[in-house]
DNA sequence: GATGAATGAGGATTCATTCAT
DNA sequence: TATGAATGAATCCTCATTCAT
């Protein structure tokens, strides 16, 4: 498995570097491999192509997101519980990780259409534990159980998405972990029952 | 004034053509000069070059919700209404034009770093308006007068840009204005007061 | 005759200035054109394309140096002395006219090998009268008779043009007139029988 | 070092002869990789752009003469001689290689301002060599020890060139190197103390 | 496995010239 | 005569990917 061979992970750290210091589209191959420490060929013995670098990098972080949250439905008692700990994780992993957010919130944003349609089947994965809190939350009436779960879904990450990424736009130049609870609060607020 | 000039919106539509229907880089100026039916030439009587026509567009159709805006800020009664009217507005526009739609959620986006920021900074005029309601809002006691207006503004525009974007990316499948009220339900009860 | 009216010579002028102001290939029709005080178009209604301007400009400007050849040969008694006047008329006239020297030395060498052709069937006439001096000089014993003429004839063209070239390249820092007794010295010299 | 790499002399004989077949400005990147059969990205891998190829012939063509002229002046005996045989290589180089004479006497001059500063800056070397030459001759006694050397330099400079060139302007129909033994005889008597 | 030299397709932009007014 | 809006051909360079070593 080549996903565990040490010039993998050294490769896709290489890549979030290369993408936050230079961004999407500068971010050439030919950098990523210097970056990387390896030559320009090498890439290829470990990713099929340029893109599949990008949605691997996407995958490889993301896992992160979702493991973290598995746990936290885990061990979390409420759903508000639950649906708070997920906002404070999001944040606080992107406010630890300044590189990790610029390619996440700016840079990857700007791959075509057919790249994003890839990242997004990645995010499901993560956008459907945040379903199960929601709909948990319906049924036990801590949530309101007569709203929509995709858009409540929507407006829960496209609200965590457009204050981290203001926040990128804006390059760091608040304490994104101060705005977590304010987010936290206004949402809950919009989804009780 | 060469805004005012016929050709100048004949090649603004013919790029958003264009682009929604090739995507953002296969948008090349000799497809937009050919879709406005004006040689490539005659592009750079109107546009410094082509990111020019980029930001053009996006100042062009924006300028159509400014607008909208305004005129539901001063005919609105409460902030409520004129809350909910921009939701319902800014959703109407875009369920009426695809090519917009698709344009400004996904292609738009694929610009480098550099353009996003000019994009952003036609799209401050609209979020200010936003503030200016929420903020009224807030004063007159419709919403919470302890909320935090940017993140409360991040959270309008967020929940809405993600259920249009959504909505874009599953190729206009569902009926987008049917789900303007239910964002509108939600977003009202996490401002209220 | 289109030659005697106003604007030929007001485009001519122009295109000298144009082109000393801008370089040869920065001398758009549109720069000459805007600097003549016209519209592009009328410049076709006096010359036949572009290459026509830059062959006019020539041959206007050297039939200064022709006729002042002319009336040097005419009144000059010895050919010693019609070569000396030659050579200061031909130093004095650009040291004169930076514009003019910038022109001839540079800008218009950088034209393609058939627009140079051209220039140099106009020079032809400047370097016949050259030739008559020479020739001169040679039968009645001033210059060599040995010498072979075409040689002689570049050697003082080539002497005098390597001079003034230098000079404009160098920006016109030095007094180029304090040059020509200089050359003339040298080059009659090598000339004398 | 990429001078010394088969595939650099390769494209710098390939433009050579790219330049004098088509001229300057007719010289395109494809046209000059076809010639030397290797790809239009190859060139960049030895040359930072296409301005870079032509100052490159120049200068590597230029070495040739340079080197030629400090072995003239280490072997030979007095000035005259010297001088003498710098006029008969710098004939007889061009002489013997068409396409080179008609690349530096007429298409490389179609270049820019800019790009003639630097070629300038590669033939100072040369020049100074002559320099060297004629401020002996001058000190030995065998050269006008009154006379300007800048002025003398462009006399014999400015005579070699303006032969050469216009053999190169007449398509080699006559002998160059028959010229040669004329031009060094009226430029000695010239320059002869 | 690892290298890195070589490949070659693809597009924004300029500007001389025309021609309807 | 004079205008100037419109035309459209033409080219340098980048960079993802390959493959001989």
């Amino acid at each position: 498995m080549k996903r565990n061979k040490p010039k993998y992970k050294q490769i896709i750290d290489a890549a979030v570097i290369a993408i936050a210091e230079n961004g999407y589209h500068q971010a050439q191959v030919s950098k990523i491999a210097k970056q990387a420490g390896v030559a320009d060929g090498t890439i290829y013995l470990y990713f099929k192509n340029k893109e599949d670098i990008f949605i691997s990098v996407f995958q490889e972080k993301m896992a992160v997101f979702v493991e973290n949250l598995k746990e936290i439905i885990q061990q979390g008692k409420s759903s508000t519980e639950k649906l708070s700990q997920m906002i404070d994780n999001h944040f606080q992993v992107l406010a630890n990780d300044h590189h990790l957010a610029t390619v996440t919130q700016l840079e990857l944003r700007q791959s075509n259409k057919e790249l994003r349609v890839k990242i997004n089947t990645i995010l499901k994965e993560y956008l459907k534990l945040l379903d199960e809190i929601l709909i948990e939350g319906m049924t036990n009436g801590e949530f309101d159980p007569t709203m929509d779960v995709r858009v409540a879904r929507q407006m829960v990450f496209g609200t965590i998405d457009e204050n981290i990424t203001t926040w990128v736009m804006n390059e760091f130049r608040y304490d994104l972990v101060e705005i977590a609870p304010k987010v936290r609060k206004l949402l809950l607020k919009g989804l009780k029952g």
